[in-house]
DNA sequence: ATAAACTTTCAAAAAATATTGAAAGTTTAA
DNA sequence: TTAAACTTTCAATATTTTTTGAAAGTTTAT
């Protein structure tokens, strides 16, 4: 395999898994070819090497600036904005938990904790739905603790955590 | 709020959180709905509970068994299949966290591991991608260990790993 | 102030995904 | 073996999500 094949299965995987991780194709792609780049890359040269739309383009990167795993560049003597991700892995991870906390764990965990208060009538169903609703809360507490202590920590957790948790 | 309000809200949700994890709606509704049931409930339950068709709630309950989260229950003296849910919210993440794995890291890390083996040709863009994938391959293998790890303990692993991050 | 260079917005179009429902298939009881 | 009870399949349809592209907006240089 030579590296524009490469290049492109990777743009490719990472594309496709992006949609399992509720983050769309193109702005899965962006990111895929920013963080292989070793220079910042102008919304022309997205465009072209991904054949997408202007308006996808901006879109998407205004995303990935929002998820705050893509920056904005200057270059000098250039008019144009410029685009390069972050490009240490265990950053782009951290900054990845907290955006899928912020955004999907917390407000699971409003709701669970909102309809495993009803008043319990005794009945067997409501029993269960108590029940059930308030594991559910537990494990999805427990599951973004875990996250958000991994997140708070100096560079290299995720080997250290690994460690720990091999001992 | 009373119990049919929460248990609507609950159903919304799971449902909805479903589609950010690559799970369609209708397969998570279904699950939400079998979890919180003391009873195991048929198809016709489901179809009538969740006002969906009947090939959608056969298809959607084919793959929440494939997934290991929802079992075939036989009721003594019906002819009909019922249908109940791993209660047991340890067991159930164990299993998410199993397939995940199966069905999406181990993929990725195999075209990682593939494509980060091209030759260096000396040039910048392949030393920056053959780094950059080689530092992604290294992340998705180590946060799998984890997951692995995790998932083949015994149960209440969740609160005993977390203890354990905490020291 | 003007215009060129560039970016953003958003309604319409396209593509992807989920859902339906009826026909085909299967199982069970008699 | 037949038929009733039930489940599965899948082509057609509906819904949701993504993408486009051109108009509107912004910034910069002169």
């Amino acid at each position: 395999m030579n590296y524009l094949e490469a290049k492109d299965k990777f743009i490719q995987t990472w594309g496709s898994l992006g949609t399992l991780w509720g983050i769309n194709k193109a702005m899965a792609q962006i990111h895929a070819l920013l963080l292989i780049s070793p220079e910042p890359l102008s919304m022309e040269d997205i465009m072209e090497q991904l054949q997408i739309s202007r308006g996808n383009t901006s879109m998407n990167l205004r995303q990935l600036i929002d998820w705050g795993i893509v920056y904005k560049t200057s270059i000098a003597g250039e008019r144009k904005e410029f685009f390069s991700s972050e490009k240490d892995v265990n950053e782009l991870a951290k900054q990845i938990a907290r955006e899928r906390s912020r955004r999907e764990i917390q407000p699971t965990l409003k709701v669970l904790k909102e309809v495993s208060n009803i008043e319990d009538d005794g009945s067997a169903k409501t029993k269960e739905f108590i029940k059930q609703t308030k594991s559910l809360h537990e494990l999805a507490e427990t599951a973004d603790s875990i996250m958000n202590r991994i997140v708070n920590q100096e560079s290299n957790w995720l080997t250290k955590t690994f460690i720990k948790l091999l001992k």
